[in-house]
RNA sequence: GGUCCGUUCGUCUAGUGGUUAGGACGCCGGGUUUUCAUCCCGGUAACAGGGGUUCGACUCCCCUACGGACUGCCA
C-alpha cells in the first residue's frame, strides 16, 4: 500500500474559518494515524482575489492549532512548489496532453457573451444552462472554427481559455468515503474552462495536476466539491491517470448556530463568538474580526470542540487529546448531515481544559493578561491563584476578573450581595473577627488555622456560619461568591485581610 | 430552473431489521459547599410525512416535504 498522503488546500483569499480549519484538522488526524504525510498547498490560481497577509494567517492558524506540515512553503519537500502560482509551467505541459487528445478545447467567448447565452438560456427555460455540447455549437471554439481561424486568433494574441471536452452521455460512478457510491450522468456537466486567459490553471485542472504529482492518497474537502468530483474524475481518465486516483471523502458543512445556512462570516459578530481562530484584520477595510485566541480559547479545546462537530469517537469520551483523536479518528465514521456549531458546548469544552491544566501551565499562559492589568504580579502567585479560581473560569480571559480580589483590595460591594448578607450586627460580629485575627502570628496566618479559629469563634460564641462567614467574604472579595475563604485570606495575607475588614466595616451600610 | 447531497431529543451525535432508541451540551430538580463554581445523583426531550418490502422497520426501496451545496475565465 502507498504511504498516505493528504493535502490542505486553501485559498489565500481572506482568513482561514473554522470550517476550513476543520478541514484541515481532519486531514491532519487521518494522515497522522496512518503515519502519512500532511501536506499544505497554497491555490492562488486566482490572482484578482489574493489577499495580503492571508497565506501567513493560515500558517500560523494551523500552528496555533499544533497542526504541524509536513511538506509546504516553510516545510520544503520533495514534490514542491507548493504553491500554484509557482508552478504554471507545469500546468501548460500538462494542459498540452489534453490538448492534444481531445480532451480540451479552445473557445474565445467574451464575459459578455458567456452572460448572453445564460441569459438567453433562461429565459428560454430551457433545462441547460451550461457550456456544453448542446450549447458550444453556437459560440466561438474550436468546435465552431476552423482550425486556421483558431491559429490565427492564437497567434494574433486573442484572448482564449480552454475547456474541458466532456463525454457524450457516460454513467459516471464516483466513489466516496462518507457517502458511498453517486452516479451522475455526464450530459449533466458542463465543459467546464481548465485554463484561463490569464494562463494559470482553474481549481479543477491544478488540483487533478498537483494530487497526482504530489503523489496524494486521500483527498479529504468540503461538500461543496462534492457537484464537481465526477468532473474530476473524468479528468483523470482523459490524463490516463485513472488507476492512481486518489480516494475521496467529502465532509459535511459547518452550519449557523440559529437559522439556516453555512456558517458565515458576519455570523460570528452577529452572534457574539468567533468564527475565525484567530484575530484577522482586514487589510482594506482595517475591519477586526475576533478569533478563538485572542477570546481566551486553549488552542487543545477548540481543536476537541471542532473534530466532535462531525465524528464522535467509539466510546462516549467526549475530551480527548491530539494523539487519542488520531489513534480513534475514522474518516468513515464522519456524519453526512451538516452539523450546526453550537457556541454553549464550545464553552464547555474549553472550561473541561482550562480546570485539566496543570496550574502552572495555565499560569504562564495568564502572565501576559495579569502582567497589563496588576503589574509586578509575581509567576507563582498567578499559580496559586490560578489554582483555586480556574473551575470558576470559562475562558482564560476570565481569570482578572473572577480573581481580582487576590490582587488589590475591593473598590465597591455587591449591592446585591450586601442587601443579602449584611445584617444590623454584622459590623459588630467583623469587628470581633478582626480582634481575633489580629492576634494570630505572622507565621500562622494560614488557611487551616484560619478557619480552625474562626470556626471555634463561632462555636464558642454560638453564632450562626453563615452570618459570620458571608459578610467576611464580602467584605474580602467584593462579592459573594468565589474560592474557600480562607484559601484567600491566607493569599492576600494578615495585612491585607485585616484592612479589608476594617474598610468593609466603615463603607458598607445596608441600604 | 437543473444536478447532487442530506434529514434521530433545542444542539452535537450513537444506532447498519427485533433496543425501555444510548451518550454529551443546554435546561430543570436534588445532594455536597459559609458563597459562587466544581463535583455527584435524577429528570425533560427525538427517529420529517406518506407509501411499500418484511413475521418485524429509525434501520432497506419509492414518493413528498424541508434543508443545503453546486450551477463563474472563484476556490
Amino acid at each position: 500500500m502507498r504511504k498516505v498522503r493528504v493535502r490542505f488546500a486553501p485559498s489565500p483569499t481572506g482568513p482561514l474559518h473554522i470550517g476550513g480549519v476543520r478541514t484541515a484538522l481532519y486531514n491532519y488526524l487521518f494522515a497522522k494515524k496512518y503515519n502519512g504525510d500532511f501536506i499544505l498547498r497554497i491555490e492562488d490560481t486566482d490572482q484578482t482575489r489574493y489577499v495580503e497577509g492571508a497565506e501567513d494567517y493560515i500558517m500560523q492558524s494551523l500552528k496555533w492549532c499544533g497542526i504541524s506540515v509536513d511538506e509546504g512553503i516553510n516545510e520544503g519537500g520533495k514534490y514542491g512548489p507548493y504553491k500554484q502560482s509557482e508552478r504554471k509551467d507545469i500546468y501548460k505541459k500538462y494542459i498540452q496532453i489534453l490538448l492534444d487528445n481531445g480532451s480540451a478545447y479552445y473557445a474565445f467567448d467574451t464575459p459578455e457573451e458567456l452572460d448572453a447565452m445564460r441569459k438567453r438560456l433562461e429565459e428560454e427555460k430551457s433545462s441547460v444552462r451550461q457550456y456544453n455540447r448542446f450549447t458550444r455549437g453556437q459560440m466561438k471554439n474550436s468546435f465552431t472554427l476552423s482550425e486556421k481561424e483558431v491559429s490565427d486568433k492564437i497567434n494574433a494574441g486573442e484572448p482564449y481559455v480552454i475547456r474541458f471536452n466532456i463525454p457524450e452521455n457516460e454513467n459516471i460512478t464516483v466513489k466516496d468515503i462518507i457517502r458511498g457510491e453517486v452516479n451522475v450522468n455526464s450530459s449533466q456537466l458542463d465543459d467546464k474552462v481548465l485554463f484561463k486567459s490569464d494562463g494559470l490553471p482553474t481549481y479543477h485542472l491544478a488540483n487533478i495536476v498537483d494530487d497526482y504529482l504530489m503523489g496524494i492518497t486521500h483527498v479529504i474537502r468540503g461538500e461543496e466539491w462534492l457537484p464537481s468530483l465526477p468532473l474530476h474524475v473524468l479528468l483523470y481518465k482523459s490524463f490516463g491517470w485513472e488507476n492512481n486516483m486518489p480516494e475521496f471523502a467529502h465532509l459535511p458543512l459547518l452550519l449557523k448556530p440559529d437559522g439556516k445556512g453555512k456558517l458565515s462570516k458576519r455570523d460570528g459578530d452577529r452572534l457574539g463568538f468567533p468564527v475565525f481562530p484567530l484575530e484577522w484584520k482586514d487589510p482594506e477595510t482595517g475591519e477586526i474580526a475576533s478569533g478563538y485566541r485572542e477570546n481566551g480559547y486553549l488552542p487543545e479545546a477548540f481543536i476537541n470542540m471542532l473534530a466532535l462537530l462531525g465524528w464522535t469517537p467509539e466510546d462516549d469520551n467526549e475530551i480527548l487529546s491530539v494523539e487519542q483523536m488520531i489513534k480513534e479518528f475514522d474518516i468513515s465514521k464522519v456524519h453526512k448531515a451538516g452539523a450546526r456549531f453550537s457556541p454553549e458546548k464550545a464553552k464547555w469544552f474549553n472550561k473541561q481544559y482550562i480546570i485539566k491544566m496543570p496550574n502552572d501551565k495555565l499560569a504562564a499562559l495568564l502572565l501576559p493578561e495579569v502582567e497589563k492589568k496588576f503589574p509586578g504580579t509575581d509567576i507563582l502567585y498567578i499559580e496559586k491563584v490560578a489554582g483555586m479560581v480556574k473551575e470558576r473560569m470559562n475562558f482564560l480571559s476570565d481569570f482578572c476578573d473572577q480573581a481580582s480580589f487576590f490582587f488589590e483590595t475591593p473598590e465597591s460591594y455587591n449591592p446585591k450581595v450586601v442587601k443579602k448578607r449584611w445584617k444590623e450586627d454584622t459590623p459588630e460580629t467583623l469587628s470581633n473577627i478582626f480582634n481575633l485575627l489580629k492576634d494570630v502570628p505572622l507565621h500562622k496566618f494560614t488557611s487551616e488555622y484560619l478557619e480552625n479559629s474562626v470556626k471555634a469563634y463561632i462555636e464558642k460564641n454560638e453564632l450562626n456560619f453563615g452570618k459570620v462567614l458571608n459578610p467576611l467574604r464580602l467584605v474580602l472579595t467584593g462579592t459573594g461568591g468565589g474560592p474557600h475563604l480562607f484559601d484567600i485570606m491566607e493569599a492576600v495575607g494578615k495585612e491585607e485581610t485585616l484592612l479589608r475588614i476594617e474598610k468593609g466595616i466603615n463603607e458598607i451600610k445596608k441600604t
